[in-house]
RNA sequence: GUGGCCAUGGUGAAGCGGUUAACACUUACGACUGUGACUCGUACAUACGAGGGUUCAAUCCCCUCUGGCCACCCCA
C-alpha cells in the first residue's frame, strides 16, 4: 500500500486551490481596505503559550494539542489557533510601542488532535484578524463590520452574525455563581455532560443540545442582564453602532466561547449548511490576555474563519482560470516558432498554452477547447512564411487573421 | 475518546458464491491525412482496501486489521 497522508491532514488539489485563492484574495482584499497589515508567525509555539491564554481547562489545551518534545527538550505545539501566536509575537517585538494601534491579519494551518469529520480537519486553516490597543466598542463594531463585510464579498449571505457579552472579570464571577445555584436547583433535569459542567464550566450548560437541558434552562439567568455597568455600556454601544451601519444581526445570549481569554464582546458567523459544524467564523474581545501573557495592559479583538468551512459553502463554483489563447502546431518544425510566440505572449501579461509533445491537430484541438481557451491559433508551415495565421475565437468559431507579431495579438484578442 | 455506516478502475458506480467484473464519465487514438464542442469506433480493473477463515469454488459469507465518511464531545 503507498504512503497516504496523514488522518485528518488533507491535500488541497488544483480543482480545489482556486476556491481557496479566492477566498485568500476575498479577505487580504477587505482586510487591507480596512487598513490591516499581515503577520506571519511560526506554526509552532512553546506549549506554554497555549496553556496561559487559550485556558488549561478547555477542550483545546486537555485533550486537542498535538503537543510534544523537541530533541532540546522543549515542550512544542503545533498552533491550535492563530491569536496566541500573534499576540506573543505583539509582545515580543513591543509593536504596541510603534503605534498604539495595532491592525494584524493572519493566515495559515492550525492544528487540532480532534476525529475527523465534515467541516473539521486535524489541520486546518484559518484567516484571522485582530485590533489591539482600543478599548472603544468602535474597534468592535469594525471587526464585525468587516467580518460581515468579507461574507458579501465572497457571495455568501447566509451566514448569521450573532453576538453576545460574556463580562469581564468583575461582572463573570458572580454571574457564575448566580447560574450554578440556578443549575443546581434543576439538576435532575440536566444531562450527564450538564451536570458535570455544572461545577467547571456551568457557563456551557445553556448552550447544550438536548432537549432536557434546553427546557431545563429556559428560564436561567443571562448573562446579559448581570454585566456591571461598563460591560453594559460597551455592549448597548456595540450595538449602536452596528445598528448606525445596518450591519444585521441577532443576540444570542447563550453563545459560548471555547477559549477562556474572551471578555465582553464574542461573536459568531453561523450557518445550518455544515451539520453540528455551525460556526463559519468566530471571535471576541480579549481585553485580559496581552497582560495575561506578560505585556502591557492593552486590550484586543479579533476573529478566526474556518477556511475549509467557507470553501464548504462556496461549493462547486468554479474558479479555474482559462488561458487566453492555445497554440496549436503542425509539425515539429513548427514548434520552435510557436514557442517563440508563446514566450512573447507572455511577457506581455496574457495566458497562453501550447501543445509540449507533438500531438496530432485534432489533439490539441480538443485540449484547447478543454482548457477552456478563448482563442486557438494553428501554426504551419504557411504561417511560419507568411508571418499571419487566423485566430479561431472558440466560443463561436469566428476566425480572424492576424499577423505573427506579440502585439498585434494582444490588442485583437 | 465513544458510536453508526461504508470500503469494486482516474471518477461515479452495477454485480453475484462458480471461468468476459455491467454501464456512464474521464483519458488516449481514430472516423475528419491543416482545426475543438455533437456523433460513432477502438483501448483502458491478472482485479473488487489488507490479512486470515468457511467452501469443491469467494469480489460476493465470517473474523481481525487498516482506511474513509457521518454523528457525539468540542470547535473554525
Amino acid at each position: 500500500m503507498a504512503i497516504t497522508a496523514i488522518k485528518g491532514f488533507n491535500d488541497i488539489l488544483p480543482s480545489e486551490s482556486g476556491r481557496w485563492q479566492h477566498i485568500e484574495q476575498a479577505a487580504r482584499s477587505v482586510f487591507e481596505r480596512n487598513g490591516f497589515s499581515e503577520i506571519r508567525v511560526p506554526i509552532m509555539e512553546k506549549t506554554e503559550l497555549f496553556c496561559r491564554s487559550i485556558g488549561d481547562a478547555t477542550d483545546i489545551v486537555e485533550k486537542e494539542m498535538y503537543s510534544f518534545i523537541d530533541k532540546g527538550e522543549n515542550a512544542i505545539t503545533l498552533r491550535p489557533e492563530g491569536t496566541a501566536g500573534v499576540m506573543r509575537a505583539f509582545i515580543e517585538h513591543k509593536l504596541y510601542a510603534q503605534d498604539p494601534v495595532a491592525k494584524l491579519y493572519y493566515l495559515g494551518p492550525m492544528f487540532r488532535y480532534e476525529r475527523p469529520q465534515k467541516g473539521r480537519y486535524r489541520q486546518f486553516h484559518q484567516i484571522g484578524a485582530e485590533i489591539t490597543g482600543v478599548h472603544d466598542p468602535l474597534a468592535d463594531a469594525q471587526v464585525l463590520n468587516m467580518l460581515v463585510q468579507f461574507f458579501r464579498d465572497i457571495g455568501l449571505d447566509e451566514p448569521q452574525l450573532q453576538v453576545n457579552s460574556l463580562g469581564c472579570p468583575d461582572c463573570r464571577p458572580a454571574y457564575r455563581t448566580t447560574l450554578m445555584a440556578f443549575l443546581e436547583q434543576r439538576a435532575d433535569a440536566l444531562c450527564e455532560d450538564c451536570r458535570r459542567r455544572m461545577t467547571t464550566n456551568p457557563l456551557r450548560a445553556l448552550d447544550c443540545k438536548v432537549p432536557g437541558c434546553i427546557a431545563a434552562t429556559a428560564g436561567a439567568p443571562s448573562m446579559l442582564d448581570n454585566l456591571c455597568t461598563g460591560c453594559s455600556d460597551h455592549f448597548a454601544s456595540v450595538r449602536q453602532y452596528l445598528d448606525t451601519t445596518a450591519t444585521p444581526y441577532s443576540i444570542n445570549p447563550r453563545m459560548v466561547r471555547g477559549l477562556d481569554y474572551y471578555t465582553r464582546t464574542t461573536f459568531e458567523m453561523v450557518t445550518g449548511l455544515l451539520g453540528s459544524q455551525s460556526a463559519v467564523a468566530a471571535g471576541g474581545r480579549y481585553d485580559g490576555l496581552i497582560s495575561q501573557l506578560g505585556g502591557p495592559a492593552i486590550p484586543g479583538i479579533g476573529f478566526a474563519m474556518g477556511v475549509e468551512r467557507v470553501a464548504l459553502l462556496l461549493g462547486d463554483k468554479d474558479f479555474a482560470r482559462q488561458p487566453d489563447l492555445f497554440i496549436a502546431t503542425l509539425g515539429a518544425g513548427e514548434r520552435g516558432f510557436a514557442f517563440r510566440l508563446l514566450h512573447d505572449l507572455l511577457q506581455l501579461g496574457l495566458r497562453v498554452e501550447m501543445d509540449y509533445e507533438g500531438k496530432s491537430l485534432k489533439s490539441q484541438m480538443r485540449r484547447a477547447d478543454r482548457l477552456g481557451a478563448r482563442y486557438s491559433v494553428v501554426i504551419g508551415e504557411n504561417e511560419v512564411s507568411s508571418g499571419r495565421a487566423h485566430f479561431k475565437r472558440m466560443a463561436d468559431g469566428e476566425q480572424v487573421e492576424v499577423m505573427l507579431i506579440a502585439e498585434h495579438i494582444k490588442q485583437t484578442l
